[in-house]
DNA sequence: AGGAAAGTTCAGTCAAGAGTGAACGTTCAT
DNA sequence: ATGAACGTTCACTCTTGACTGAACTTTCCT
């Protein structure tokens, strides 16, 4: 049996690390609280695990494991003779993060080359403008990478 | 007069800023499209400047110019003669970016101190994982800082 | 192949958050 | 000091997005 996950002042907890971590990735609330109930789980769990330990439905679970899954965090198997997938946090689950905001910081950077790209025309200022925020997300981009590498080949 | 800013296809431009940037701080689109109108704008531009660039009302756009201010992307001044402040992108506001972005990160690392600190008792996985969040979110808060000073001198 | 269990999709409900506008407080030139 | 211009606050409306649950699809054991 995975550890009942809601017992207690545990569930604050889970809550609160549901609620930051899940705007810290733009998740939805209940993704971030699907993420801290199986990072404080000994054992790997099911999807029925899950809607217990949140008192969620059933299409909610399914969308949110997909996310997690998709994100890195999680991991996502089902074990030979069981019908059921189980889940469980990965042990680069913080790498999948750094990739995370890898990911959105490259998408603002594109942004950047875009309206950069148009700016041939405008007066000095703006171009400026425009200039240093595509400066800014390229400083950004390459470093994101460089510690997302480092902190990597620290473990 | 400042740059009308809604005018052809700048308009989209500013709503896909305000729409991205926003949500990269944590603001509401308006917030974003205000920054956007800003950034773009050749002169400082008064409140109801900005209201007019954007259809908004009073009460939205003290809202908004307040977090702008508050971020540090935007200065606020009243020049001398003149009842309204007038805003203007600052020329540090990536600066200020990465600032706020260290702080939310800060933010979850005081979040993983506080639960790392009541897992003395729990199983080995469990503390392990909670280890690991909090060595993450230290890594990240160091490197941030590093990036911030780095990026400061940069210019 | 058949069928039961697991998982996904999607229309609908409900709650959270963005934006409005009127009432209120503040500031500053006279 | 006065009052007109400016800015802020807050109760309300409307929009957006999270979550539910029932219908549907897929999987896999026999």
């Amino acid at each position: 049996m995975p550890t009942p996950a809601r017992d207690g002042d545990q569930s604050a907890l889970i809550d609160d690390f549901g609620l930051h971590i899940g705007r810290a990735m733009g998740w939805p609330p209940m993704a971030g609280r699907a993420a801290a109930v199986l990072m404080l789980s000994e054992a790997p769990m099911t999807m029925a695990d899950l809607r217990g330990a949140l008192e969620a439905s059933k299409g909610s679970m399914s969308e949110m494991t997909r996310l997690l899954v998709e994100s890195g965090t999680v991991g996502r198997f089902k074990p030979p003779g069981s019908r059921q997938y189980v889940y469980e946090w990965r042990d680069d689950a913080w790498a999948g993060c750094l990739q995370h905001q890898l990911d959105a910081t490259t998408g603002l950077l594109a942004l950047a080359e875009r309206a950069h790209a148009r700016a041939a025309g405008l007066p000095g200022r703006q171009r400026e403008r425009l200039r240093e925020m595509h400066e800014y997300y390229t400083f950004m981009v390459r470093s994101l990478e460089a510690l997302l590498d480092q902190y990597k080949a620290s473990r």
